[in-house]
DNA sequence: GTTGAGCGTT
């Protein structure tokens, strides 16, 4: 299975294999995803990765608080979008 | 060309 991992406070040119490159070395990124403006196309300064289950605590724990391009990566397990 | 807490589209 595999998680959802909610990351914020990232650049406004942070790329989803950014995101890749930065929690691959953690544990296997299954895929990452920047959250774009529906209208604006512009990034919103936040996306989600998709990481396994046994390894989505252990990426949050290494990642959380950590530094991006001198800003605090906030890496936290995202919400359901469905709601589960 | 801008902005800065947050939780994403089929």
């Amino acid at each position: 299975m595999a998680r959802t991992l909610y990351v914020g406070n990232l650049p406004w040119a942070t790329k989803p294999e950014q995101l890749t490159d930065l929690f691959a070395p953690y544990g296997e990124v299954i895929s990452s995803r920047i959250i774009t403006d529906r209208e604006t196309g512009r990034s919103r300064g936040f996306g989600f990765v998709e990481v396994g289950d046994q390894e989505a605590e252990r990426m949050v724990e290494a990642m959380n608080g950590a530094e991006f391009e001198g800003r605090q990566l906030t890496v936290n397990e995202a919400k359901p979008r469905q709601g589960e």
